[in-house]
Order: C-alpha cells, then structure tokens, then sequence
DNA sequence: ATAAATTTGTTGTAAAAACAACACTTTTTA
DNA sequence: TAAAAAGTGTTGTTTTTACAACAAATTTAT
C-alpha cells in the first residue's frame, strides 16, 4: 500500500496493520494529496469537509482576522492534524487557512466518516478516534501551560511561570529548554530585547542562572 | 434511578435514557458523593482514578506552582467535567486541585473504564466518548481564542481581538459581550482601571461605542 | 576555513501599563 | 426602600515594556 510507511509513523495510525489502514482508507474516504510551498492546503472560510493529517512536509495555519490582520496561529509538521477541533465542535467553516512551508504530502479524513462511529463498529475505528483525543487533549494541556504564562503580567513573572514549570516537568533545578532566547521571547509574546535584560537582571540577582538552553533555577531564592 | 434528571441535564449524558444511565453507572464504576463549600474534590498531586462531572453547585480548579503561587486556573459549574484532557494524554497525577465553592454534587467516572472501550463495545460508550470529544474540542477552541487576544502586546490591541472575534461571532457590528468590565479585564490579563481608561479613549476616538455589555465596532474605522 | 546569516546582550528613549486613590453609579441584599 | 456591596470611570504617579540601534557572539552555509 502507498504511503503506508508514513501513516505507521503518525500517533494516529501508529497502532495499525496494511491492513488496517488500507480498510481505514476507505472508511474514512480519504484522498492523498501533494502541495507545492505556499499553496493552500485549506481555505478559511470554506466549508468543513475533512479533517487533514500531514504525511511529509509541513505548514503554518494563518489566520485573517474581521479587521483584516493575519496572524500565525501554529505551524503544523509531520504528524499533526489539523481541523479535529472544529468538526468535533460541530463547526460550519474552516476558521483558518493552512498554508504548505515545503512541499507536502497530506491525507484528507472525511469529517463525518472520522466522526460518526462505523456501521459495522470496527475496533480500528476506536483506536483513530482514542489517538485523537489523546491529541486534542495534549493540545489542551499545552495551550492551558501557555495561558498560565501569558496570564502573568510582567515578563519576569511569565518568565518564572514558564521556568518553573519546566524546572517541576525536569524534577530538577536544572533543566533545558526546547526554545532558544528568539523562540521564548516569542512563545512568550514578549519584545525579545527587554526578555533578554531581564534574563541578564534575574542571573545578577541570583535568582537563576543559564547559558544557551541550559537553565539553573534557584527556587530557594525566590520565595521564602 | 437517583441523580437522572442531573445526569440528563449534562452535555455528556443527555442522549441516554433512564436505562442507558443504569447501565453506565455500572460501567464507568460511578461514586456520587456531595462535597459542602471549601471542600477538597481533587488534590493536586494525588493518582489520577476518576474524571469529575459537577452535577450541581460548582468549583474552581487550582494550581499551585513550584514556586509556591496559587492561581485559579477556571471555574467549574453545572455540567463541567475535570480530569479528561489529563486522563487521555495518560498523565499520572492531578495537575490542580478542584475545590467545591458551594454545596456540589459531583459524579465520579473511573478513568480506565471511560477511556477504555467496553468488552461488549456498548453504543453508549461511543456517545459518551463523542460527547466528551466534543467538550475538549470546545475548550480547546475557547481556549486558542484567548491565546490569540493574550498575545497582543498592547491593550488596546488585546480589545481589538476579543472585541473583533466578538463582532464577527455576532455577524455584526453590533454585539454584547458575556462580561462585565471588570471581569472582561480579568479574562484579557489587564488591569481593569487601565482598560477602562483605554476603551474610554477608544470611544472618544470613534473606534468603538458602548453601554454596559452592548458593543458598536466601526470596522471601517479602525484600518487605514 | 571563511563568509554570510542569524542570534544575542546591551543601552537609551518613548510609550504604555500597573498601581493606587477616589468619587460616582449600579446592583444586590436585608 | 434604604443600606451595603460591587462595579465603573478618571486621574496622577511609578514602573515596566516596546522599540530601535548596534556590536559581539554564534551558527550555518559555501
């Protein structure tokens, strides 16, 4: 079977035989298809057909708000889904765009197929639908994490909120984070130049100390 | 049956009928139990055995960081489920406490059983499997929405978003929104005295007009 | 290995936000 | 319906942030 390879290596379909997916296939009514960069894998406002899976490649997922502003909601790669949300929620239309970065190699999942429980309720049916709630409840967990940061008013609270918590995920005072100093500011939506200094003012006080990824948080300093 | 009429009230539960209760009851290893105001409904820390769905009264959900800081992550009312999104991405221990913020009646459901198909691969299962798909897919979407407003950097630009989604919720310029202002500023992460000097001046500038929770967005005023 | 590109830390300045205090209005409650 | 409580708008002050500019360090590509 095509693509059988990088279906097996997705969380959806991790669990699934040739078999299976050849028979999921068809279930589902998916299609495959390859976009060239900067095409459109999805177009917002557009009516919720399918749920998409990328197979190769990657993407950004846009958004054009009524006052016209575009923003990058997340970028999509191998693995990710994209519109699970807003078909289980009952959406009409795709609220964003998403856009291929690289060529890319995407299955299309029909919504209601993916949905609706099999006539004949097969056992793989369950397995697709448990390992999407397993993402979309991980994706809950992460954007829950975000919020409490972003929450914080100051950037030294929001940094002590995102150290913290990877300080308690590491169960060390040190640990290692997976953005460099650009990809928190940003992640954190803060100017990365004042982040930056008050990295610098929190290392002269003691309170932490870093170098690259590396962090070293001193807890004991920072409250009594 | 006792607690049906509760049961059938909840997004969860209102497609099944007297029996289908009776039945999943037995399956999902059910406790009810009340919980008088101030009490414990779960402890941050302890194994994860149930997910909660209030069934009357209410809650809210708190976390306590590794730097010692209490926040009230989200209220819980009648009708909202806990635990879901940590049962399915096979988290291990509570993240937050859920403490009861009146009398609160609260349905527990074993984990395991709720996550796991049943043998008998009952019809049931699959609406309640769907119809909690179906609530973390709306919580996740809720909670993009506030991400998006959380990562403008200035106030007047978290307004713009919140206020835009809203007018285009709405299909119109014209809208109400769910909050008062001071609970509109504790949902965008702002001081309430500084937001409500920054709509004053939005209004005094033409850019929007309002009364209590009534809007009126002139999108043709806010670009170029 | 060298050049080019990207990331980082620092500084100063202007803009914006938080904070605090208070009078006034609206809503709730007894 | 009166009193209490909660919510709102305004102002001035202090603190914090964004922004811009730049040199130094690091990473990536050639």
């Amino acid at each position: 079977m095509e693509y059988f390879q990088e279906l097996k290596a997705t969380k959806i379909f991790d669990f699934a035989s040739e078999f299976d997916c050849q028979a999921m296939m068809f279930c589902f009514k998916t299609k495959f298809k390859t976009f060239d960069k900067n095409e459109n894998i999805i177009t917002q406002g557009n009516r919720i057909e399918d749920i998409i899976l990328i197979l190769k490649g990657g993407g950004i997922v846009e958004n054009i708000d009524i006052l016209g502003n575009i923003s990058i909601v997340m970028q999509l790669k191998k693995g990710d889904v994209y519109g699970v949300e807003s078909a289980y929620a009952g959406d009409e239309f795709y609220k964003d765009s998403v856009i291929a970065t690289e060529k890319t190699l995407v299955l299309f999942m029909n919504k209601h197929r993916l949905i609706n429980p099999c006539e004949n309720r097969c056992k793989r049916h369950d397995f697709v639908v448990k390992n999407l709630m397993r993402l979309v409840a991980e994706s809950n967990l992460k954007l829950l994490d975000k919020l409490t940061h972003l929450s914080k008013k100051s950037t030294r609270e929001k940094l002590l909120s995102y150290l913290g918590l990877m300080s308690e995920r590491a169960k060390s005072d040190y640990f290692e984070i997976p953005f460099n100093i650009t990809e928190l500011a940003n992640y954190l939506s803060v100017d990365r130049s004042a982040m930056s200094n008050e990295l610098s003012k929190m290392k002269k006080e003691g309170l932490i100390d870093y170098d690259k990824r590396q962090f070293h948080i001193f807890n004991n300093k920072i409250k009594y």
